[in-house]
DNA sequence: CGATTTCTAGAATTTTCAGTTCATTTGGGG
DNA sequence: CCCCAAATGAACTGAAAATTCTAGAAATCG
């Protein structure tokens, strides 16, 4: 029944029935995936990933949104066997009205419960409390936010002529997303990850006209301990993101960050944190480039 | 213009300010109820009793369903305060987005503001924007989640003999994390992290007792997609991370996660990966040794 | 019960939109 | 490096939608 590319209608196209729910879509769209065309697999993901926005908008604002041509979300939709956008976007509306009570019960639920006591606790699972205690973490991060902090850090790492990035264990990752976006926007940056125990040793080589970004959680390692009372001795400015701001490493501290911890998590969770690293990357980015964050608007800012 | 027939008639037509948010609207409606016409009063009850539709549909398909003729409604409409239907349509549009529990109903709407026009784009920065979508993705990432996907992925690691772990450039945190994790749970696991450029030559290793989790978002990296083909080859259970299920390396998996991206961040974030990275460590944990994610109640559950 | 006002439905008009066309660009193969 | 085929997006077109207009129906009042 697929006669695939064929022949006569001289169409590429889905030939077949398209898919009518937005699962099936999802599944056909990836499918085909790697045989459109760079725009269309552009458009695809678009579509797969907002997909409120293709229910509700017209398609020029969707397009407008997209980044893309009218057409060629008319011509997506053609491509994927539907008559044209309107009927592909049949399944997008249905879609709205079907799975529409999905978040809102869901976290109600989870919040209410949580709110209370552990009793309940057996109707939500440890896994749900985890996206639940993350988000939380995230709304106080949110609330406690100081934008002048972060434009106080971002200040030191602009200036600075070199940067260096103190994380390990636990902070590792939190580190290395840091390095590795310094070093996007071509900043001299230095990830001291004591690869070959060298770490002491190229802390060495910092100076007073270089900034520290120093990032630690409990229990806090001697050697980021001692390194960041080695910059401070040498006056080195030093941007700290740990969890208090008590702990020997956030005292020493040029500016601070204490991010909060999910609170009801068992395991420590790096999604705050997380979150307020990609703040600093992005704030440092418009720092030295007015413009480039607002207008690298698909999400390939760094070109990651 | 002929606003209405006269302003000493002391009629009620909606000149002032209109409602801009259906919690507005139905007050308003249920306000002046009284004074509307037989016909308007019954298009008044219809589109109160069926928001999602008027979202959706268009003058006609609603005048349809609510068995009256289309100019009522544009009448209707125009009556409340709005210029016409489709001004008027925006709100109930919005609502579809916003009114859920949780912050996301902030970010829809704030989302649908920023859409029409820039103005008032200065009420939240884009930093607050960036734990705002954050949070988005994580209330996603909790509607999505699929418990038995997780189960599928834990089982696989907890069987496997040695498990991989493969992420490059903004992945590798993520994989880092796992690495770490699994460690501390005495998996005997690897990181494929290219270190000396050894990572294709490991690879070779794993055979089909082992599991490899593969974390990739776009620019898919050439090396992982081929290490992920490579271990399709040989029958390695795969799990994957990605961000949708369109890529090569979702569709090769055995198992695989599609973690929503915050929705309109220009800088895709690591939060919700995260957040289901810890999920995993924590389900996998729990499988292997029944009752210690419980115990460790403080936090230091893996001892970092 | 007739005169006057208000409301309604559908026809007429204007506006907006989806879909198509075609000149131009892009990228791949020779 | 050039050429050709495929893909793309700007401009266009026809269609459908929203809105306005108007004749007449219904309600209201003297």
């Amino acid at each position: 029944m697929p006669q695939g590319r064929d022949s006569r209608t001289g169409r590429h196209a889905g030939s077949a029935a398209p898919p009518r729910n937005f699962a099936l879509f999802v599944e056909d769209a990836a499918r085909r995936h790697q045989d459109l065309s760079r725009r269309l697999q552009q458009i695809s993901r678009f579509v797969v990933q907002n997909p409120d926005a293709v229910a509700l908008d017209t398609v020029k604002e969707l397009a407008d949104k997209a980044r893309v041509p009218p057409s060629s979300l008319v011509r997506f939709a053609q491509v994927m066997g539907y008559s044209g956008f309107s009927d592909m976007q049949e399944i997008f509306k249905s879609r709205m009205l079907a799975e529409r009570p999905g978040i809102s019960a869901k976290l109600g639920v989870l919040r209410r419960e949580l709110g209370e006591s552990g009793a309940s606790a057996n109707a939500v699972s440890p896994i749900e409390r985890i996206a639940l205690g993350d988000i939380a973490a995230l709304e106080h991060l949110l609330d406690g936010l100081s934008l002048k902090e972060i434009a106080r850090a971002v200040a030191l790492m602009a200036k600075a002529r070199r940067v260096w990035i103190l994380g390990a264990a636990r902070a590792y990752p939190i580190a290395f997303f840091l390095y590795n976006a310094l070093i996007h926007l071509q900043r001299d940056a230095h990830l001291l990850d004591n690869a070959g125990g060298l770490a002491a040793d190229h802390a060495r080589l910092m100076g007073r006209h270089d900034a520290i970004m120093a990032v630690a959680f409990p229990p806090y390692p001697e050697d980021s301990v001692s390194i960041v009372r080695a910059a401070a001795e040498k006056a080195v400015p030093i941007i700290a993101m740990t969890d208090t701001p008590l702990n020997p490493i956030a005292r020493a501290a040029t500016v601070s960050f204490a991010v909060p911890e999910a609170e009801f998590a068992y395991l420590r969770s790096l999604a705050a944190p997380f979150s307020l690293a990609q703040m600093l990357a992005v704030s440092l980015a418009e720092s030295l480039d007015p413009g480039s964050v607002a207008h690298a608007a698909d999400g390939e800012a760094f070109g990651w």
